[in-house]
RNA sequence: UGGGAUGUAGCCAAGUGGUAAGGCAACGGACUUUGACUCCGUCAUUCGAAGGUUCGAACCCUUCCAUCCCAGCCA
């Protein structure tokens, strides 16, 4: 056992579980939570504390239960309960019949207050709002005891009673815990437990106007439902002395709570106020725009949920602060599409070709794999014809060195179609290539030459005829800085949207491409990774670009 | 300025007294009917800094420095 914890790839967390079990400090249960607070849509910050907490439940044979938590009616709603449970599901997270919420305990949580009271350990104080914060004190200085902060048990409870009984308007009275005015610890000075709120809540509706605070429920909730090891971000580790001090006062069951640092992603934000203000202000087409960190964005432009699982699993969990590079998201997500992605061939950026030597009217098909590299994907056949359509990146006028795509009288192999030779390159006014007139050799059918000649370069196509219009949409980096919120003087991290981080083009499939299920993910022979978006129609397809695919070519000569 | 947390390569991260894992990125090269994939190679004489203890220190001690969190009736 306790080599194990030595292990190199055992984070600090599942160390000290593997330390508890050995000591059989909880009896070898394992029980977490993932406890989300419905005001909002889960994002890849979640993504991290959804795989801990279900991964080290399922790696321990524990359990993981669900939990919103929803003490704020003001900022709660069903929609985004509805979102997390969506979200969760799809990341892998099974909580089985274990769905929980923080308003389920709302009466055992009250029971638990009258009785923090009776022990002299609370009270109710008629201080408003800005005097609590006066009487606070600050990082330096101590606080002042309220004037209430005295009152008996009886007056207290009488109080606290008439507060849930809706005899007072909102913010008139609250419930505190009683414990150090003067603690260096801010949350220890007397904490807010009960807030007055007369507002509906999503799931109790008007059966409360008192809302306990989280620091209150928090602790309590882990308790009741048996959580042993209570994970959560590092803010929280001011807030770990009270969660003891309530459990421990009321002689409770008391988890653990351990803290790790939560995830910064280079060129994108993760806080929930900005997401919220990046949909509000309209700056993306909503919380599932491409674009967006949340899963839900994520999961429409085609980001595997096995990609996100490796990601959480690559990044650890350590106590320092950190900011991982999206470069490492971005490997996750083209070493699961590459494993799991069907092939296909689609021309974004057209450039037409004529075949002037293949017969007028003649179509033929060529068998072509749907993966190179697994046989079990099968084939389908993609028709080829006199003209076709070919990427305007594959032909120069004036090849640069080691260029081994088309260029005048130069040959290059059709993915396994023919090598063809252009002989021609038509222009416009202005000089803009218009039509490539190219011969074909008929001996290298498939992809090969009798004679053994090699060629360099080989690139996609798809025949003219009958290609298949789609928009295709380009996604790059929401954000043009690596780090958004670092922004000048006067401005903020609006300021730092990248223009363009969705271009929208008009695209050429193979036929086969215009009958994929929404959702499906594909890749582009020697472009990318791409989604089919919902708001494809029959007659016209949609498909997002997921990321690309390593272009060391594009880097090469952008470098020269 | 009080309290708490954290500093190991460009990024993430192991290592917890015996002589710096691994991954991403980057850079070379091999292979290639995707300039993809794959494969091979390079990349910390040094662990925030300075002192000290020790035969031996990233690990222990002292001091200092830097970064982050806390003054909601948010979570």
């Amino acid at each position: 056992m306790a080599d194990a914890t030595n292990k190199p790839g055992v984070d600090f967390i599942r160390a000290r579980i593997i330390e508890d079990n050995a000591t059989g400090r909880y009896n070898g249960r394992v029980h977490t939570r993932f406890p989300p607070e419905p005001n909002g849509y889960l994002h890849l910050g979640h993504a991290k504390s959804i795989c801990l907490n279900f991964g080290v439940a399922k790696e321990f044979s524990g359990q993981c239960n669900l939990r919103f938590d929803d003490t704020n009616p003001t900022k709660e709603e069903q929609e985004y309960v509805d979102s997390i449970r969506c979200d969760v599901r799809w990341l892998g997270g099974d909580w089985q019949d274990r769905e929980f919420y923080a308003s389920n305990y709302f009466e055992q949580l009250y029971a638990y207050a009258e009785q923090l009271i009776s022990l002299g350990k609370a009270y109710v104080d008629d201080l408003s709002a800005e005097e609590i914060r006066e009487h606070r004190g600050t990082l330096t200085e101590p606080g002042r005891e309220s004037p209430w902060r005295n009152r008996s048990v009886e007056e207290n409870l009488d109080l606290f009673r008439r507060m849930r009984a809706g005899e007072f308007a909102d913010g008139q009275r609250v419930l505190r815990a009683k414990i150090d005015m003067a603690s260096p610890n801010l949350v220890m000075r007397d904490p807010t437990l009960y807030r007055i709120r007369h507002a509906a809540h999503h799931r109790t509706g008007d059966t409360w106007c008192i809302y306990p605070m989280y620091d209150y429920t928090h602790c309590l909730s882990d308790s009741i439902e048996g959580i042993t090891h209570s994970l959560c971000t590092l803010e929280f580790v001011n807030n770990r002395e009270l969660y003891d001090w309530v459990l421990e006062t009321l002689g409770a069951y008391r988890p653990q709570q351990i803290e790790f640092a939560r995830l910064n992603l280079t060129y994108t934000v993760l806080s929930k106020r900005k997401l919220i203000q990046l949909v509000k202000e309209g700056h993306v087409q909503g919380w599932d725009d491409p674009r967006m960190p949340t899963l839900c964005g994520l999961r429409r432009r085609g980001v595997p949920p096995e990609a996100l699982r490796e990601f959480c699993s690559r990044i650890g969990m350590a106590r320092a602060d950190s900011t991982v590079e999206y470069s490492m998201l971005e490997f996750c997500m083209r070493e699961h599409l590459n494993a799991n992605a069907a092939r296909a061939l689609a021309v974004l950026d057209p450039i037409k070709v004529v075949v002037e030597n293949y017969p007028e009217g003649q179509v033929e098909e060529f068998d072509m794999p749907y993966h190179p590299e697994d046989k079990s994907y099968g084939s389908r056949k993609v028709p080829f014809s006199r003209e076709l359509f070919i990427e305007r990146d594959d032909f120069r006028m004036e090849p640069p060195k080691k260029y081994h795509r088309l260029a005048p009288g130069a040959e290059v192999r059709l993915r396994y179609a023919y090598f063809i030779t252009c002989r021609e390159a038509i222009l416009d006014d202005a000089g803009n290539v218009v039509e490539l007139r190219c011969v074909y050799d008929p001996e290298s059918r498939g992809g090969q030459s009798p004679d053994g000649r090699k060629v360099k370069g080989t690139i996609h196509w798809v025949s003219a005829p009958h290609a298949v219009p789609a928009e295709i949409r380009l996604y790059d980096q929401l954000f043009a800085a690596e780090n958004p919120n670092a922004a000048p003087e006067g401005q903020t991290f609006l300021d730092n949207i990248n223009p363009e981080s969705l271009m929208v083009v008009e695209g050429q499939l193979e036929p086969a491409l215009a009958t994929l299920p929404v959702g499906e993910k594909i890749q582009f022979e020697r472009l990318g990774y791409f989604c089919k978006d919902k708001d494809s129609s029959a007659a016209r397809p949609v498909f997002n670009r997921t990321v690309t695919l390593r272009d060391t070519w594009a880097k090469q000569e952008k470098k020269s």
